[in-house]
RNA sequence: CGGGGCGUGGCGCAGUCUGGCUAGCGCGUCUGGUUUGGGACCAGAAGGUCGCAGGUUCGAAUCCUGUCGCCCCGACCA
């Protein structure tokens, strides 16, 4: 391709409102241009290197066994209705209604298609025979998010690589499971990714087992745990925490004192006002479990993590209660519950067992209690792990100190087991003619994610730094002065040489002094480029830079074409190990 | 949904507090010329409903009210 004939309006300011490197890399390097908040246009570099994202999933699929097909984007509303998710969905589901004829037909765009797919092989397969079967497509996914942000890392339009696996038998779905999770280190391998394949929490899309691939990033939304020590790495959400000391409370003397708080209903506010420290305080946080109060006691530095509530509780939704359920269980308004007195089954986390004494909520508005001391002022029903990990708490293996990283989740695959299955009858009938809803899994990438978590975590300060694999093109030509006729017979002879043999080269053909098309070429950051004119061309040579080196170096003007697709070549057979 | 910030030629900004000539600056664009190894120089030119609507005023980019949009923090996120 001939700069000058095709659009990539690269920017020499950062656009207000971009703040992250992805984004204002992006916007820059003109890969992609902003339409509205959470959706943007994919300009013609971008577009190339997301195409490759895409083909590099669509090749490990096929490679692990799973078949492409293609789905509506357009969705009935039945559907949805069919498996509860309307509700689950909410606001995020973007359902409109047409008019057909005389009626109106409710529809939803698909944010995920369970649903569909669920319903596809519920028609078409019914017997053992024709299982195991993986299915995937790529396809834009619609979410009404809330609030997008950060560039095109979290959009309402986003292309996403979708696959569901369906078997016969659990074994079946781990070994299903197995292959797509292989196939997703392939993936992320050969696009240069450096990620980290964690344990994730399922959420009440079902399922026993989930991971979720992760590269990361300081901007990234999600928090991940890792272990130097061992490797364990987890989603903060799923994340345990190694033993902790559940010692018994050292005999405290103090006694129980009530103190007046006025207004200081958070953590905050409390330890200003009586000079303590959060971890002198105990977090009394009242949950409606299953419809049922149930207070949880959290140390005042600790964060409390829902899913280790609902799990410890066997409960099937847990969710914070409302005030006025607050008001009656405690007899005050939010913020000033506490363990002394409440009628209510009391739960705390391991780290509460070792609490001496403590300042708690003192069930009465704008009072707390000083002193409060386990077995002698409230009793704690039942201790476990209930909360957040935290920089430098034990690993569950190896008790190693834990590190809490940001990052940016490109993949996630997970064990559904049989609610769609059931809720869609998809099922198949067996060797001994038994009928059974297939046992299904799940397996996402945000193609889109792919590209901004490279540029995200893969630039400098001049640009981008693509990997041969994702590059939007594999090398620039730069002939310096396109007004002299003897570099620009060269650079279009190079240049016809180069693609025919078979390598994508950009050829910067605009009328601008040299330093522009340095500038421009580094912050799109294609991986070779090669300069054609001024010094190096006196002497018979050209100049070869590659982008992530410092250096250039020059090769014979004789046989460069073919001294370029190799170097070219070999780069592209590389894996990210060399390339940046 | 709560909190904060911002809307002025294609891009980045000044001007707004304290209303007052023809709305400026840098980049980019166009024309002509000189240049050609890290975002050149000279001369000339085009390009604006100051987000939108209403109000106050002799007079509004500037003050008031409403509204739309964008960005950030938080909540939410199968």
């Amino acid at each position: 391709m001939r700069w000058s004939q095709t659009l990539i309006p690269t920017m020499k300011e950062t656009p207000e409102g971009a703040e992250i490197p992805s984004h204002v890399l992006m916007l820059r390097a003109g890969l992609v241009g902003q339409l509205m908040a959470g959706a943007y246009t994919y300009l013609p570099l971008g577009l190339r290197a997301l195409r490759k994202a895409e083909q590099i999933v669509r090749e490990e699929m096929d490679r692990a066994g799973a078949v492409e097909l293609h789905m509506p984007a357009l969705t009935p509303i039945q559907l949805w209705q069919k498996t509860g998710r309307v509700d689950a969905f909410g606001n995020v589901l973007i359902q409109f209604q047409v008019k057909r004829q005389n009626r109106q037909v409710h529809l939803a765009l698909g944010p995920t298609h369970e649903e569909v797919v669920t319903d596809l092989v519920s028609r078409y397969v019914s017997s053992y025979r024709q299982l195991p079967l993986t299915l995937y497509q790529i396809q834009t996914k619609f979410r009404n998010e809330e609030r997008p942000r950060f560039g095109v890392l979290r959009t309402s339009e986003f292309l996403m690589k979708d696959a569901y696996s369906f078997d016969t038998s659990l074994e079946g779905l781990n070994q299903s499971y197995d292959k797509m999770y292989q196939a997703y280190c392939r993936i992320f391998d050969r696009c240069g990714l450096d990620y980290l394949a964690v344990e994730a929490e399922s959420g009440p899309i079902g399922g026993d087992a989930s991971h979720e691939f992760m590269v990361l990033a300081d901007n990234g939304e999600d928090t991940v745990v890792h272990c130097a020590g061992c490797g364990y790495a987890a989603n903060l959400e799923r994340a345990d925490i190694g033993q902790r000391g559940e010692t018994a409370p050292a005999a405290a003397s103090d006694p129980l004192t009530r103190v007046d708080t006025p207004k200081a209903g958070s953590i905050e506010a409390v330890t200003k006002m009586l000079g303590c420290e959060p971890s002198a305080m105990i977090k009394t946080l009242i949950y409606s479990a299953d419809e049922k109060p149930v207070a949880v006691l959290i140390r005042g530095d600790h964060e409390a993590n829902e899913g280790k509530i609902r799990r410890a509780l066997k409960a099937s939704k847990v969710e914070l209660a409302a005030p006025d359920t607050i008001q009656q269980v405690t007899g005050a308004p939010v913020g000033f519950a506490g363990p002394v007195g409440l009628k209510i089954p009391i739960w705390a986390d391991s780290d509460v067992a070792a609490m001496a004494s403590a300042v708690v909520g003192a069930n009465a508005a704008d009072a707390h209690f000083k002193g409060a001391v386990r077995g002698r002022d409230f009793e704690v029903g039942q201790f476990a792990d209930l909360r957040n990990a935290g920089d430098g708490d034990p690993c569950p293996r190896c008790a190693a100190p834990l590190a809490l990283r940001h990052a940016v989740e490109v993949g996630h695959v997970f064990k559904l087991g049989t609610k769609y299955s059931e809720a869609l009858s998809a099922r198949f009938l067996d060797e001994k003619e038994q009928l059974h809803p297939a046992i299904m899994g799940c397996y996402g990438i945000g193609v889109n994610r792919i590209i901004a978590a490279l540029v995200e975590t893969k630039h400098d300060d001049n640009g981008i730094l693509w990997p041969m694999s994702l590059a939007p093109y594999e090398v620039l030509l730069a002939p310096l002065n396109v007004k002299e006729k003897e570099v620009m017979t060269l650079a279009n002879q190079l240049y016809e040489e180069l693609t025919h043999a078979s390598v994508e080269v950009l050829m910067d053909d605009r009328d601008q002094r040299p330093g522009v098309k340095f500038k421009d070429g580094d912050l799109i950051g294609i991986p070779l480029r090669v300069v054609i004119g001024g010094r190096s061309l006196k002497d018979g040579q050209l100049e070869i830079k590659w982008r992530w080196r410092d250096a250039a170096e020059t090769i014979p003007l004789e046989g460069a074409a073919v001294a370029i697709a190799d170097l070219v070549q070999s780069e592209r057979n590389l894996s990210h190990a060399t390339s940046p």
